[in-house]
DNA sequence: CTATGAGTTGACCGATCGGTAAACCCAACG
DNA sequence: CGTTGGGTTTACCGATCGGTCAACTCATAG
């Protein structure tokens, strides 16, 4: 019972329901492309919900790691890494591999607010939220909390553009959007 | 073969697939809420496929002349009706049967670009963004096109986080949003 | 050497998946 | 009356679903 083993197998799922959904991915084609034999996947997880949520928390892991690296390194006023946060996303929605938010899809697949699935989504969108905020404040916008909403309406909608239209023209418009939305906000 | 069995088939399997989402609904389970035996199903539909694409042109019909009409009854100048989209769309956030958007939903289990199923959710985002457009170009945006792209941006993020977490904050704030976009394009 | 115990395996469970075949019902027509 | 034919039903197809089980491997302990 190996805990690299384990999350092997954690990151293995994660790019599989990425790509295929999570109702549409079996345990059966996830054991044959992890290596593994489905007994010993159900060693680590009781259940196939065990496992969306523990690929869940290394996505928001992953994702909010990421984006913060991303708008560090590129921009250093807080105003700057308020739009910075829209750059880091073009990049992502240019990668060949993207296929939307990891989260939105989660909850599209499971929509009983009350359904653990559903609120971890919920969850990683409320600390995103509170990463913005921190950048708002930090910022001295006038409503610093207001801001960080738009700011993450915003992102959402990029997101959603991105993969339905044009990845590109999704973040630049998000971009733009925000910027007059940062002005406004007295910065 | 009467065409009004089949509408009230499509009608039955838009609230199925809304509800509880494309591939965790099965045909079985759909003809038993339709109280029609899966062969009569089959008679007018030759695919699951065909009959969720089936779903969505009824979806897109629905839901653009329902916004339409709720925009229409609750603005009358251009700049107003820009607003209006957005207290339209509080009015479906807050109904107790909302569960986000159907097409996001669509895109999101079926994400492979040239899947029939994705182009017609993409086709739906378009048809939605032509509608904008029409209400920036009447209102005399400076960038109209730049602008009704935004305001679809925004109505996007919101749906996603009145799904995720408050319905009628999600409406306010993108309202709030949209409203300093369209002053920012002089209106 | 044998005994043990954790970890792994292929085979299998009943249920359900999307989709089909053949029998059946019943009104219209001769 | 018998025949025909569209629309329906029940029963079924092989494949796959999430999940389980007895058997097997194999390093270690005595």
């Amino acid at each position: 019972m190996s805990a690299s083993k384990r999350d092997e197998l954690v990151q293995n799922a994660l790019k599989a329901f990425y790509r295929g959904g999570f109702h549409a991915i079996g345990m059966d084609a996830l054991a044959k492309e992890t290596g593994v034999s489905k007994t010993a996947m159900y060693k680590h997880f009781r259940t196939k919900e065990e496992l969306i949520l523990a690929t869940l928390r290394l996505r928001d892991e992953q994702f909010r790691n990421w984006l913060v690296r991303r708008v560090e390194a590129l921009a250093s006023t807080p105003r700057e890494k308020l739009l910075a946060i829209f750059d880091a996303l073009a990049e992502w929605f240019c990668e060949p591999e993207f296929r939307s938010c990891m989260f939105i899809k989660a909850s599209s697949e499971f929509q009983d607010r009350n359904h653990p699935i559903h609120a971890a989504s919920a969850e990683h969108k409320r600390l995103l939220l509170v990463y913005f905020q921190t950048l708002t404040h930090a910022a001295g916008a006038q409503n610093p909390d207001d801001l960080a909403r738009q700011i993450l309406l915003l992102k959402e909608g990029a997101i959603v553009l991105a993969h339905l239209h044009d990845p590109e023209m999704a973040a630049s418009d998000a971009r733009a959007a925000a910027q007059v939305l940062i002005t406004n906000a007295g910065l």
